[in-house]
DNA sequence: GCTTGTGTAACTATTATAGTTACATTACGA
DNA sequence: TCGTAATGTAACTATAATAGTTACACAAGC
């Protein structure tokens, strides 16, 4: 079980917005970049749109970040796609027999252990900024254009 | 999107082979505290087994742990039912235009973080053995029945 | 050898994703 | 103001994973 997609394309199209803030970034454009299709595009940008991580409106052409690039997390961006649901990475069964005590025990037993483990994979997610993300692509860009 | 409930329902099936050590702990009764079909049950069984931490074996009843529970962590249970391949937590685009720069760029930029959000994710997991579950089970029980 | 339980294949239903077509709606320029 | 171009979104498809279920082969032990 892997996590969507969503979350690497919106990384993507972020990151794209910002190293090409000077070009106008209409969906088929970032399609063309992502390899799908514009109507991919167009449902992710609609959720960071709502997240407020980026400038859309129909009928005009292209889309631009709405914040600073270093004032973006990674944490936001997967917030905004939704990736995963809150205290929802790990599943559990429900309805266990309430007759067993473990049946009846165990929920509450794992729960503050999925919930610690999540929260620490997100932590990482914060630490990382888009900007982040964005250098590291212009400084990768920079060192083979010179070689 | 969720992580399998293998997870949990093995977290369960273990420890209740650690409570009822004492009985026989055949795939149905086991299916019957978790409130899933016996098949169900088996399979995970048979995970566990293949990863060393249960004894099972055809035409003979009942599983037992093949560990102490202060030797088995969470990151035990968790690869071997295989919730996710190795770092393959986040899924990210395959295929993106090599024509543009961050289209060429994007896959090896973005890996290091999901690599690091993964394994603090999985770190959290190895902190805590199946022991802490089954003595936080066995507390509640007490506390529950006293009062 | 009969009974019981495990191992596993095969099938179904459910759910999420990603891709695609189609079309309504909006903005802007000629 | 009309026409073009882009966004927003519904609807449909294909694909894949999960969980549940039935069925049956195989192993062990009385």
């Amino acid at each position: 079980m892997t996590i969507s997609s969503r979350f690497a394309v919106a990384i993507h199209v972020l990151s794209l917005l910002e190293l090409n803030k000077e070009g106008v970034n209409t969906s088929e454009y970032i399609a063309d970049s992502v390899n799908t299709n514009p109507v991919v595009i167009r449902r992710i940008l609609g959720m960071l749109n709502k997240a407020g991580l980026v400038q859309v409106r129909p009928g005009v052409a292209g889309s631009k970040l709405n914040r600073l690039v270093t004032e973006i997390t990674l944490l936001d961006i997967y917030r905004a796609v939704q990736v995963v649901e809150e205290d929802a990475l790990f599943s559990v069964h429900d309805k266990p027999n309430p007759h067993c005590p473990v049946g009846r025990n165990i929920q509450a037993s794992i729960e503050p252990v999925f919930s610690a483990a999540q929260t620490a994979m997100e932590h990482t997610l914060e630490l990382v900024k888009l900007s982040d993300i964005v250098d590291n692509i212009r400084t990768t860009e920079a060192s083979c254009g010179s070689s």
